[in-house]
DNA sequence: CTCATATCAGGGGAACTGAAATGT
DNA sequence: CACATTTCAGTTACCCTGATATGA
């Protein structure tokens, strides 16, 4: 059976929960991918672009579109690392550090509407198995 | 943190388990997608295109493009069903059988690897349940 | 010189929309 | 006529490769 296959299941989870997520997101103009970026380059430090892309495992040239398209919207700003002049320190505006937060609560909801907290725990305890040995 | 996130874990679990089994199923000249193409079309009598393409939740036009890759390496054919002629039935030829057996062995071994058995069915009953109340 | 960072141009593969051809 | 199946043309979004400019 087809339902059996891992694989089948991993890609199905995966493109229900991002449908989800992006018409949770829709009205706060983001969507999955860039609440993520939103969500590494908000949580610490400002980061260059290539410390978030290798954190996201995005692909270096990726990262350049994906900071251009926040950079549009108002949510990060490109400044300049005084320190090391080919760094663009990528910063969160007021306006990006609210639609983070919001976008996470938002994107918390969902998960709490698809698994109870005992089942969360249990699947990513699983998922990160799985990706320590398969990567 | 962004590895807590279902989201990001589901993604790269499914990107990294791809990958194995893409290089897993290279020397068959056929990858993943193309492996599970095979087994629903093997699974019981032959499908038409588009029963094959709602069970594996692919759009009818791309499974005219995944048929006529297959059709091209000689692995399936399309025979018109003679009682309603709109319809391709796709059979799979005899080497289509066997690029289907070798290619289960190859994928079941990959999952073997990356998780016990036990850890795989609540793997697979936790993916299964988040699915059914996500889609 | 070397290496690193960011950017840009171009291409490949996946998946969709909309329309057409054919048949029920 | 309405509807179903397949196919094709065109578009979009995504992610990569390879080259370039700039600077450490």
């Amino acid at each position: 059976m087809l339902q059996d296959r891992l694989g089948y299941l991993l890609k199905h989870a995966q493109s229900a929960l991002a449908a989800r997520t992006a018409a949770a997101l829709e009205p706060l103009n983001i969507n999955g991918r860039e609440l993520a970026v939103l969500s590494v380059l908000g949580a610490a430090e400002p980061l260059a672009q290539q410390q978030a892309a290798t954190q996201l495992s995005v692909d270096r040239t990726t990262m350049v579109d994906l900071v251009d398209a926040l950079e549009r919207k108002g949510l990060v700003e490109r400044r300049p690392d005084r320190t090391d002049r080919r760094r663009n320190l990528v910063h969160l505006t007021p306006e990006g550090e609210k639609t983070l937060a919001e976008g996470n609560r938002r994107y918390q909801d969902i998960e709490s509407a698809l698994l109870t907290d005992r089942e969360a725990d249990d699947l990513k305890r699983l998922l990160r198995r799985l990706l320590a040995k398969a990567s």
